[in-house]
DNA sequence: ATGTTTATTTACCGATCTGTTAAGTTATAT
DNA sequence: ATATAACTTAACAGATCGGTAAATAAACAT
């Protein structure tokens, strides 16, 4: 297989489990789909779980990048970035494909405690909320793995409620409570 | 089916979907379970779907009588019943078989925008969130609406991140979240 | 050109999925 | 006692599940 033809296999099998659901998107499916042979899918991947695996990899990659590039698109200062989080997840939200947190439909359909899907996608939360608490200190927050914690919260809420009402006014809520928290907790 | 039987039926049915997902229970683990034949399942409901519509029902049921019952024990002013909301959310993380939120979970797995399980997990989330409008208006809220919305975000956002991590804390983030914003919406 | 690897198709495996059919059992009501 | 309904077991569809085996075709190096 061509090294890049993985990539749009991994690729095109995020579309297919995000639209759709894991359970419920097959490996028959994946395979007419992405043009690879099921047989093929499998020299390079060992099992379902595999590819799901690499399917959250990706998706935390493109993620967190996008996040990262477009809170610096609206603010240089750590504090501004914080207090744009909101307004970048509200332009997520308004994106045409949106259909929630993949690593929140990830855990949900696998919620054993030691299952490695559900164990990446809480390090994927991690590392944004280590983030957060990285720029928390910058802007100078008296504790900044609290406020990180905190906005954590609001963004897994807004994130859940906007896929369920199909709207980005949760976005909205979310934004300004974080206003309230960020200023109580930097001054 | 005696009445009560098939009470006993959605009751244990929810614990096995609850607990091990929709699309990963099938009916016929569901028989084996519930000693109920699939026969006499499929007498009362006419497909999986509509069991787990029912189940849903008595989730909301069961849920709403739990969280109100809770509320008015920890207070008896609509602000104290704010206030205590995450509190008694902590509770139930604590609770042993505790694995996020049932309606979430179901949206994630059935997330078409018009599919009945969508639609009614969609109607919990606003009947919760009239609840709470109500208290806050009780309580002096100037925007009893927009107290509550906020409220919701928090909420929801503290029951994915504690079923996600296995841990109570995000109650207690989310609990200091919400006083600020108590305080900021009544004064 | 020839041998070797690499990927593809096609068909298949056993298990499980939702849902049904047919025949036998139990309980209730008159 | 007997008719009726409620419920059971058991087997069976037809489709799909995750995953493989064998045969074929394409790319490659020598």
């Amino acid at each position: 297989m061509r090294p890049n033809k993985r990539g749009e296999l991994v690729r095109k099998a995020l579309d297919l489990f995000y639209g759709n659901g894991f359970h419920a998107t097959g490996m028959d499916l994946v395979a007419a789909e992405t043009g690879v042979s099921k047989t093929s899918i499998y020299k390079h991947f060992r099992s379902k779980e595999e590819l799901i695996l690499a399917v959250l990899k990706l998706r935390d990659e493109d993620f967190r990048t996008w996040l990262y590039t477009r809170l610096e698109a609206r603010a240089d200062t750590p504090r501004g970035q914080l207090e744009a989080l909101f307004d970048v997840l509200q332009e997520w939200f308004e994106q045409p494909g949106f259909q929630g947190c993949m690593f929140i439909k990830a855990s949900a359909e696998y919620q054993s405690p030691d299952d490695p899907i559900n164990l990446q996608s809480a390090d994927h939360k991690q590392v944004l909320q280590a983030h957060f608490a990285h720029l928390a200190a910058g802007a100078g927050a008296s504790d900044p793995d609290a406020l990180a914690r905190q906005l954590m919260v609001l963004k897994e809420g807004a994130i859940v409620l906007a896929a369920l009402t199909h709207s980005s006014a949760p976005a909205r809520d979310a934004r300004a409570a974080a206003a309230a928290l960020i200023e109580q907790a930097i001054g």
